[in-house]
RNA sequence: GGCCAAGUGGCGGAAUGGCAGACGCACUCGACUCAAAAUCGAGCACCUAACAGUGUGUGGGUUCGAGUCCCACCUUGGCCA
């Protein structure tokens, strides 16, 4: 038999998988427990398949083979996510259809992916572009579209079952419809949005990163505009609490709660002052949210948002001039610029005061853009003793500042205040001072007292606030789903009747951006007007957000063909939840939280019937590229000359994050082959925890970066697979370490488990042959003792490592056990029948050719998986570490089955422990088989 | 600044509170070869000639026993501000 040639068995054993269609998925399960396993589908970029996508693919499909051997009824899908800007612009620029640049990218990421020997089922393959795809997007949206959300019942229920007052009644089908508008949890509304002139389109807040857009990063202003939106946040409460059962890591839990930021607090009531000159009529108020109520006293000012609606109403003449330029310049900021802690504060005094309700003081009101309009109420009160930005905010304006929190001494000592004079903003919980009948209380018997008083006198109520925002919808593209919607001449919208989905895109030549908020799609006259029994009606012109498609696509997944539903409801009742999801940390808060959501509404209106989708998820860790030694611009430049002379060259190397500082990356001169290369090991030295370059002494830090084109650190799965295999891709992406770890790309580990699976080749196989022949040490006969005990520890650990998805030291195992049997003349066929078996989920295509090798005639992915007995991984006898005080002094080997009692007469025997203990008392003994003996003596 | 992870050989990493460094990479030596590659064998934390001793970011603590648990600090990464 030929040498281990991955390049030969592999694509035949694709080709082998695919025509006997070996991974379908069969609706019925045959009784079987059901197994959903998940990866978060792809972007089929440009630019192909990323490592890092390989990596998150191969645990799916290690466990999906896994799962299938021990007997489930396994669901392993794949599909693609495929709208999005990327297509978009290249059709920009091209004026090709976006379509066709997409359907190539998906074209490539198919093979690329297949190339990995994947067990899909393809014919289960999803494309969100695809129109029978995103026909059910958009009857989705629709169902949220009919759907309001019940605070008394906590869900949602048909728009059809909201109670109208009678008077609504009274005026009509229009009317109603109107009452019923600002319900739905799809709605519109006018309010400022990200917009990105570059790119043409409004960003949503989460696409906005330091002011920029996250694509692309070009600027964005804000500006007011009619959206849709998606009232996210009447489920805000349920997807915090639903969280808590779930199997997901305790940071992305975390991380979700933060983004939901759910708080309790107070509103409270102030009255504007009438002015003199007047400007306003009497009775207006302000209302402001806070966590800390219990400060109330210690409020000095009040400050709104520059576009609170008050704003206008309430500035003085005089201060009108100074007011209007503030908010326009403010108008020009992000929320990121607005809220920087570091950056000056900077407002505008509206010349109107307010009384604070609990001591009846006058405070003057500000506007300032550190206050947002989207929290809260979009207006403060300023308590500058104990918030940070409200006193930076006093400091730079001379406001006045009360205590109403004693700090405590270490704090006063710290910062160097006293309790009438503090330097800084004293933020932590205390005892309430200066404040009434609060005097004396702690923080949390404060808040309530307060809350007590505010609620008996109707100046403020009790609040649970939340930080998330309703989710904005709408996207100025063209590549997105279009909404299922029409417009009336009076801006009512009339949803589209079911029969008439899929609305798909028109065909248009141009996809530039209009240069105005209106996407591309207000230039496809043709499809924008409608006429429906006379009445012309104009169709939406914004499109549906990326994350549409992928808030769903894990149900077409379970009936990706059904042309009557989005899926079955008795197949959905058998696969859902997804019993593993797997994918990139990325996503751990946008698509996870918009899926949620999506979920629970149609839960809610009994189309799922699980309030989670996501049983368990894992978040693969990112693959940095190769390793290299840097040392900082200062130690370079100091030791520039002695480094010349030891032939170590040095790249300034300029981290993308702004606030990180440059390094330069070291490389040595190699003088026999001419290239520089990694630092070798004899010039480097460690102390105290650092690591240092030799001569010169330099501290050096061995770190690994992002891959990317600029770096010219970018690793081609296709280069990997045609050099070593799929297999060895897919054994190198799990050996690296453990799946939920950043780590760093290494291509001579690669070739280490290249030469593993060549090792696993001869084990088997003699490679002088030309043809297929077995190895002469394969026997058919009876295992010792010795290979059977080490071929049932490594099914028993093998097995339970692959379960809980230890994949590296699954992969140690099965070298180990390779390292015993390649040293034995005699490889029984009973033990390396087994052995192929284990390694099948890992290295597929060898493991199937060798399992032919040995005879067989049929696919092993469906072979059960290997039972271990108990019994047999014991040896005879072990091993026992003897410790005298603590301390490793002997090593005995004794039987397996010894007692406590035997096993100290063992070691109060041995020579060592004897000179170890050295005549002293023995105190006492802990003698605990199989693990040790410890002697204490003194 | 806050919250959450994580710091173990030259590198990736392993280790239910019980023999630190499995497995792999790199490196060194040897075998095979005219030679090289591939392969096979041996070695490989530090200190030491050896015995011994020291070692899991730093400093304390709990325990018969700590990489593992607790406290403080330092560093790195992630998220939030």
């Amino acid at each position: 038999m030929p040498s281990y040639n991955p390049a030969d068995i592999e694509p035949r054993w694709q080709q082998f998988w695919e025509t006997n269609k070996t991974f379908r998925t069969e609706d019925d399960s045959e009784g079987k427990p059901k197994y959903y396993i998940l990866d978060m589908f792809p972007y089929p970029s440009g630019s192909g398949l990323h490592v890092g996508h390989p990596e998150g693919y191969t645990a799916t499909d290690i466990l999906a083979r896994f799962k299938r051997m021990n007997g489930f009824h396994v669901l392993h899908p794949m599909g693609w996510d495929a709208f999005g800007l990327p297509a978009e612009q290249h059709a920009v620029q091209t004026g090709e259809h976006p379509s066709t640049n997409t359907k190539n990218n998906i074209d490539n990421f198919r093979r690329q992916i297949k190339s990995l020997g994947f067990s899909y089922d393809w014919d289960r393959e999803v494309d969100t572009t695809d129109p029978a795809y995103f026909r059910w997007t958009q009857w989705i949206f629709l169902t949220i579209y009919e759907t309001w959300y019940d605070p008394i019942q906590k869900k949602g229920r048909p728009i059809s079952e909201l109670p109208i007052p009678e008077e609504v009644q009274l005026r009509g089908p229009d009317a109603v419809r109107k009452y019923q508008e600002p319900y739905r949890l799809a709605y519109r509304n006018e309010q400022p949005v990200n917009w990105c002139p570059e790119l043409g389109t409004v960003l949503a807040n989460e696409e906005v990163i330091d002011g920029k857009s996250e694509r692309g990063g070009y600027p964005v202003v804000r500006q007011p505009l009619t959206q849709w939106l998606m009232r996210i946040t009447a489920y805000a409460d349920r997807l915090l609490s639903d969280l808590d059962p779930l199997d997901w890591s305790e940071s992305i839990k975390q991380m979700q709660r933060n983004w939901i930021g759910k708080s309790e607090g107070a509103e409270v009531v102030f009255d504007i002052l009438g002015q003199s000159p007047p400007v306003a009529s009497g009775g207006l108020s302000v209302t402001v949210y806070t966590t800390r109520p219990d400060t109330l006293y210690g409020a000095t000012y009040m400050v709104l948002s520059p576009e609170h609606r008050l704003v206008d109403v309430i500035t003085t003449p005089d201060q009108r001039e100074a007011v209007r330029s503030y908010q326009e310049a403010s108008a020009r900021k992000s929320d990121f610029d607005r809220t920087e802690l570091a950056k000056k504060k900077t407002g505008v005094f509206t010349g109107a005061y307010a009384v604070n309700p609990v001591n009846c003081e006058r405070i003057p009101i500000w506007i300032a853009d550190y206050v947002l309009t989207s929290y809260g109420t979009g207006a403060i009160m300023a308590v500058p003793a104990h918030d940070e930005r409200d006193f930076e905010f006093a400091k730079q304006f001379a406001l006045p500042l009360v205590t109403v929190v004693t700090p405590n001494a270490k704090w006063l000592k710290d910062t160097g205040s006293t309790v009438d004079n503090l330097t800084a903003a004293y933020t932590d919980d205390g005892v309430a001072m200066n404040s009434g009948d609060l005097n004396g209380l702690d923080t949390t018997a404060a808040k309530e007292k307060i809350i007590a008083h505010l609620e008996a006198n109707q100046l403020g109520t009790r609040k649970i606030n939340y930080k998330l925002r309703d989710w904005l919808f709408s996207r100025q593209r063209y590549w997105g789903e279009p909404f299922p919607v029409l417009h009336g001449a009076d801006d009512t919208v009339i949803p589209l009747p079911v029969s008439d989905l899929p609305l798909t895109l028109p065909e248009m030549t141009d996809y530039k951006p209009t240069g105005s908020p209106d996407g591309p799609l207000a230039k496809a006259t043709d499809w924008l007007t409608v006429t429906r029994d006379g009445v012309t009606y104009r169709r939406e012109t914004n499109t549906m957000p990326q994350w549409a498609g992928s808030c769903w696509y894990f149900l077409r997944f379970i009936d990706p063909k059904n042309p009557h539903a989005f899926a079955d409801p008795a197949k959905l009742k058998h696969w859902l939840p997804v019993d593993l999801y797997i994918g990139g940390a990325e996503h751990a808060v946008l698509h996870l939280l918009y899926s949620r959501f999506w979920h629970k509404v149609l839960f809610d209106r009994g189309y799922v019937y699980c309030p989670e989708p996501f049983q368990k998820l894992v978040n693969q860790g990112m693959i940095l590229g190769e390793y290299e030694y840097h040392c900082s611009v200062a130690d370079f430049e100091k030791h520039q000359q002695s480094l010349v002379a030891v032939e170590i060259t040095g790249t300034l190397r300029k981290p993308e994050e702004e606030d990180k500082v440059p390094t330069y990356v070291l490389k040595f001169r190699d003088e026999a082959a001419g290239v520089f290369v990694d630092l070798p090991d004899e010039k480097i030295f460690k102390e105290k925890g650092k690591t240092y370059l030799a001569s010169p002494k330099i501290e050096l830090t061995a770190k690994a970066e992002k891959m990317s084109k600029s770096r010219g650190n970018v690793i081609n799965p296709d280069d990997v697979v045609k050099e070593y295999g799929a297999d060895s891709l897919r054994l190198f992406e799990m050996f690296m370490g453990p799946l939920e770890a950043v780590k760093p790309w290494s291509t001579k580990g690669v070739e280490g488990v290249y030469r593993f699976l060549g090792r696993v080749w001869r084990m088997l196989t003699d490679d002088a042959t030309d043809t297929l022949k077995l190895n002469p040490s394969v026997k058919d006969v009876e295992p010792d003792k010795e290979a059977l005990r080490v071929l049932h520890r490594t099914i028993q650990k093998v097995g339970e490592d692959t379960e809980r998805l230890s994949f590296n030291t699954a992969i140690a195992t099965m070298m180990e056990f390779t390292n015993y049997f390649t040293k034995q003349d005699v490889r029984p066929k009973a033990v390396m029948e087994p052995f192929l078996l284990l390694l099948a989920p890992y290295a597929p295509h060898a493991a199937e050719e060798l399992w032919a090798a040995l005879g067989h005639t049929t696919t092993l992915a469906y072979e059960p998986w290997p039972k271990f007995d108990p019994a047999l991984t014991k040896a005879d006898s072990i091993e026992i570490p003897v410790q005298v005080n603590g301390k490793l002094k002997a090593v005995l080997t004794v039987p397996a089955g010894i007692d406590a009692a035997g096993l100290e007469a063992a070691a109060r025997a041995d020579a060592k422990v004897i000179e170890a203990v050295g005549g002293k008392t023995i105190k006492k003994v802990i003698a605990k088989p199989p693990q040790m003996v410890n002697l204490v003596v003194g």
